[in-house]
DNA sequence: CGTCTTTGACCGGCGC
DNA sequence: GCGCCGGTCAAAGACG
């Protein structure tokens, strides 16, 4: 359970938004330290990849001025996201926080559904969607979109933990 | 009784 | 404009 790997692409060729890639990256190890440090009782978890999704440049900060104000990049800037994919046999992956699902919907050239979830906590407004690969389908990709605004709460991860050494001490 | 799922409706963007 | 496609809303229900 101790190996983990991320890699990055697809940020490097975008150039610019540098200071932005960089809360993306760390945002992306935050998340991929919690979810390395467990929670899941499925036996392997494993994070392959992670991806950068846009980057985010206080886009709201530019649409209230309404200036131009050096649209820089004047290209749509979208929401700050990114994914990573895991190999797992669930798709329920606790990675501390509380989740509503909102949504759940089949998209095209994918047999599995695709389920959009939000973080509970108030003020907090961080979702997140979670799909299956069609080709292969171990694999659960993961798209986390935002950043929380308050601590992870998880009342569940010691327990989850210590399950886990159970079962990994306790091989029936 | 509060919290979270389910599920069709709704809506906006985009290609034709 | 129209219809497809993906994302969200919200009412009703499940569940502990």
């Amino acid at each position: 359970m101790e190996k983990y790997q991320i890699l990055f692409h697809g940020d490097g060729s975008s150039t610019s938004s540098s200071s932005s890639s960089a809360a993306a990256a760390a945002a992306i190890n935050s998340y991929s330290f919690n979810l390395a440090g467990g929670a899941h009782s499925s036996t392997h978890f494993q994070v392959n990849q992670a991806e950068v999704i846009g980057t985010d440049a206080t886009d709201q900060n530019n649409m209230k001025l309404g200036k131009k104000q050096e649209d820089k990049k004047n290209k749509k800037i979208k929401k700050q996201k990114y994914a990573f994919q895991t190999r797992s046999q669930v798709d329920i992956l606790d990675d501390g926080y509380r989740w509503r699902k909102y949504g759940q919907k089949t998209v095209k050239d994918n047999r599995f559904p695709r389920s959009y979830y939000r973080c509970t906590y108030k003020g907090c407004n961080v979702k997140k969607q979670i799909q299956r690969l069609s080709k292969d389908e171990q694999v659960v990709v993961t798209t986390y979109e935002g950043m929380h605004t308050h601590p992870i709460e998880n009342p569940a991860q010691d327990y989850e933990q210590s399950l886990r050494l159970m079962q990994t001490y306790t091989p029936i």
